[in-house]
DNA sequence: CAACATTGCTCAATCGATGAAGCAACAATT
DNA sequence: AATTGTTGCTTCATCGATTGAGCAATGTTG
């Protein structure tokens, strides 16, 4: 394998010494300014042929090390086992692309230490932008841009110091509350409040998540149970010991139930199947975020999908910008009809 | 916004003038090897400090041109839209870091055109490695990357040119589908064909797939229906429409099924779902792949995992040690008891 | 035909970090 | 006192691409 790899790369100089020709015009060939540079096509021609058959590939290094702007966009992320960090992700992509930039991404696992490291690394790779998706500390990730002269901005968590681009979560959770509570009237013929599962109860959106919960309650006139808004963390683990102990303290819990992700989701789905303690009693449940598979399961589970693109649109019409008005933008997220 | 950034980043020439020192002293404190080159420690401290205070940071492009190794490896993969690449992509950056590795990766939506222009941009980046995930044409990167003078490796599908880790769809498939036809036969009291249901007729895993799928078949004494086997591309859609296609040329369709992927397995459930095909008539499925919600959609649902770890500790044992005596290590999956 | 413009290139400095080579200053050894 | 060794730095070339300045060789104009 591998047996025939080249030990030295080709630079502009051998391409030079071949073409008989300066470094200089070589560079000015390939990367594309030699017409203002009045290099002749015969000329620019041949550099090129040439440039082809050493399979000549530019040192972006170098190139990088001489220019002003480096074009590199980073953005770092939580998890990628979820379809809203993935599809920002992907589109986060494919817009960095389409602009001529070249996206770098990472993913810190919700590591404090390891957002900050990633953020140091990343500048040294002279990022222009850094995207902080949902970060534990997005405003130390700032004050580290700014320091060394790189943009930044936050996705999906909001931080003080930079503008941040987020879901409408109290609205969303407001509305997405109501639905539930108003599918539990029409099945069951009765209110009762909601058993809210998942998410940290630090985090903006959590926070922001159960203000809108508690608010479609209050709309409704239905007291919400301060023993069942169980913020126990996002993983699957964690809302499934939760559950657990609450259903072994109280007993029957709620036939209703709000639960803060589809991460969190797949832990009160499986603590469902289980502990079989909805048996025969299959609960409403809303989800604030969508999964192709979860919107199957059946049942009555209402999603709301956060809106990627939307979010993304507003993300890079502060980069193409460079500025922004407002310092917390709200996307709102979108209705599935299950 | 951001209107207090500098516009000039600080550079080791900066920190030499305020330590009254010289950028060479400088540079070798903050690179680590001061020892070896005889800095005394009053002035590596003095360094450090100010280098904290000014928020330095490292310009990499600039490292990186005078060193021999980038330390860069990149990645090229199809999609972030299942557990598979998602949990390869975060295990790959968690081992590349393990290693002081930096971890660049790319989505190439499948698009050979993408995963070609991807290689090269990467390859201008200095990576030391590429590794081609689930590539359509992982041959032609390879060329690209040894004419660069680059190593290349073929993850998830292989290639002729680098050496492949893969999974061991043969056996995978060929064992799934025999608990398919087993489970089919418990619970119907007959024996029947299955149905094949996603993947591309030209791709190495579907093809190999399909061989395990008819040796199962066979090792059962049970015909397959040559009608039946539905490569009809990974995505949803394709699924949806070529069993609903089927179904009306056909009439009814059998109870057991091989999915090819949770990509499609997720076209086959909506379709399910919505077509009431197999309403009161549930089939027995295996799927070639695993997703947490699909696990837990009920029914008689089987899943294979393919052993990502297993797959990564096979590729990083390539990385670390330099070469491999196979040119292609299948990696055997891990069956989940639904 | 002199003066000037245009064409088509080359030269050389530069970006920031690195490290081999070298050089003072002082210490230790003969 | 002369030699050798050690410490603690600095100088400078270098990595590869970029770009302002400059320079011949032509072409154009009055």
């Amino acid at each position: 394998m591998n047996q025939d790899r080249q030990t030295k790369k080709t630079t502009i100089y051998d391409l030079a010494e071949l073409a008989g020709t300066s470094a200089s015009a070589v560079s000015a060939v390939l990367n594309g300014n030699w017409r203002k540079r009045r290099i002749s096509v015969q000329l620019a021609d041949k550099i090129t042929k040439i440039a082809e058959e050493q399979g000549y590939a530019l040192n972006m290094q170098a190139s990088l090390l001489r220019r002003d702007r480096s074009k590199i966009i980073g953005m770092i992320v939580p998890k990628y086992d979820n379809r809203y960090f993935g599809s920002i992700v992907e589109s986060f992509e494919n817009m960095a692309r389409e602009r001529g930039l070249f996206p770098i991404i990472t993913c810190t696992r919700r590591d404090p230490e390891l957002e900050v490291e990633a953020a140091r690394t990343m500048l040294s790779y002279q990022v222009e932008w850094l995207i902080s998706t949902g970060a534990t500390d997005p405003d130390r990730i700032t004050d580290i841009c700014n320091a060394a002269g790189a943009h930044s901005l936050n996705l999906d968590l909001p931080g003080a110091k930079a503008v941040s681009v987020i879901s409408d979560n109290f609205g969303g959770a407001r509305e997405l509350t109501r639905r539930v509570l108003l599918s539990y009237q029409r099945k069951f013929g009765s209110t009762s409040p909601l058993l809210f599962v998942g998410g940290r109860g630090s985090d903006h959106n959590t926070i922001e998540r159960v203000r809108g919960f508690r608010a479609a309650h209050e709309d409704l006139g239905i007291a919400v149970d301060e023993r069942h808004v169980l913020t126990c963390g996002y993983a699957p683990e964690k809302a499934e010991s939760s559950l657990a102990a609450l259903a072994a303290s109280e007993g029957e819990l709620p036939r209703g139930m709000f639960v803060n992700s589809t991460i969190s989701l797949e832990g009160v789905m499986r603590w469902i199947k289980t502990s079989h303690h909805y048996d025969n009693r299959t609960p409403v449940i809303g989800c604030f975020d969508w999964d192709p598979f979860a919107a199957l399961l059946g049942g009555d589970i209402e999603m709301v999908r956060q809106d990627v693109q939307g979010m993304l649109d507003a993300v890079f019409e502060i980069i193409d910008t460079g500025s922004s008005a407002n310092k917390v933008i709200q996307i709102a997220p979108v209705f599935m009809s299950a």
